[in-house]
DNA sequence: CTTGACAGGTGTACGGCGTACACCTACCTT
DNA sequence: AAGGTAGGTGTACGCCGTACACCTGTCAAG
């Protein structure tokens, strides 16, 4: 009786729910902290339940991917196919920029899920329609690599450490810890530039915003330039 | 005495050749197959052995890293900024290409280690004796990402599918497979492009190296574009 | 020559992981 | 009423990283 309204409480899983929490769980205290028994403990489940709905922990990650990349908004017809792929790519940097995790468990995987394919696809789509040939679209995907998916790809991510480590984070140093100052000048001198838009700066003194969008318009703009010149194979 | 004999025949480990036989194991087993007990394995030790030379797993994985990156040829100085670069990437590519576990795992740390700052470092002093101010130079680091560590960072990775699965692969789809294909048509049509230079294809009708470079040279020539008409803060 | 510190390899053990497999139970169909 | 089926359960196995106590050979100081 008492199990009977245990068993009533919770709605009943779906995979769909499952995706749901595994997002979420991930969202929120890292990916490398999910595991099937926590997913399961979270969802007031027996950790063997949920392989009634995914097949394995791999499919799981395949299905949160999809989700994920389900919340890019969809390419909106434009006769100008810059605007349509900027638009789009801002769309999936800010969708990635809520799911910390994403960008590296889409990296990881060796195949491509569905979702992917299908933004991708329609990406092409795009570059055709704006008067790209075959060729060029294929090189032009190459070039854009995983950017075209919103990926800022940094070597020094500071955005990524995903779950915060308790309410208030120690106070992440804004400028280098001077014995590496030393070490790196170079580097010293570039983290210390950080001219351009002290609003929107993070803790660090770069806007990754910006610095998104700067590569990604240079980017553009060499590709517009090689389709305007009429560019085809080699 | 036989004991003896076995002490004997074996070197003794070091840190040096404990880092060497990590990596010599994930460039043949894949990262993902690396274990501390495999490793130690390997080395005819046992597991707990391998703490008396690195800190932890982490640690290790450091260390195998800086091992990598200190495989990539020095910058050789150039007048030419922009040669210079492109040579020290390219190197940084092959290198990658030699240990294609390497590429994640840097992406995967939250911090640079020190080799990649050393690297990173003197690529940005090359920018500033070519003339970029210490503003353009950042937002080039931001601009040129991963690619600056020779990463190709494909969303379709047909190259990172480390340690073979047998003698012989079973042939991988020379071409999208049909049923894909009608799915995603502009995807199969850009698959099936392929024009270039059919002799260092590999299995797929895609020559990375001629793709990297094309995405590199996109990259340098916009740069070079941005600094020659004397850019300054956004 | 003894002693004792120390570097480095060993053995055992713990908790966490993914998941195979047998089970049980509520419900739906016939 | 009978039986199939979808979905949650319990147990167990083998792998992982690594804490901790231990042993052993080497070498310097007394």
């Amino acid at each position: 009786m008492a199990e009977q309204a245990e068993t009533l409480r919770r709605a009943p899983l779906s995979r769909d729910r499952v995706l749901r929490a595994a997002v979420a769980l991930a969202d929120e205290a890292g990916i490398e902290s999910l595991s099937m028994r926590k997913l399961a403990q979270e969802l007031g489940v027996v950790p063997m339940a949920l392989y009634k709905h995914v097949s394995n922990k791999d499919e799981l990650l395949d299905g949160m991917i999809d989700a994920v990349v389900g919340e890019i908004e969809p390419l909106v017809p434009d006769a100008d196919w810059k605007r349509a792929l900027r638009r789009r790519i801002l769309s999936a940097r800010q969708v990635l920029l809520r799911h910390p995790w994403a960008a590296l468990a889409i990296e990881s995987k060796l195949d491509a899920t569905p979702a992917i394919l299908d933004y991708l696809n329609a990406m092409v789509g795009a570059l055709r329609d704006g008067g790209f040939s075959t060729d060029l679209a294929h090189h032009v995907m190459h070039a854009m690599g995983s950017r075209m998916m919103g990926f800022s790809q940094e070597l020094f991510d500071t955005s990524r450490r995903a779950g915060r480590s308790g309410p208030a984070d120690p106070a992440p140093p804004a400028t280098f810890p001077a014995e590496a100052a030393a070490r790196f000048p170079h580097l010293a001198a570039i983290a210390g530039a950080a001219s351009h838009d002290d609003a929107s700066v993070v803790g660090e003194g770069c806007d990754d915003q910006f610095e998104f969008e700067f590569a990604l318009d240079l980017l553009l703009d060499g590709i517009d330039r090689l389709r305007a010149q009429g560019w085809s194979s080699r």
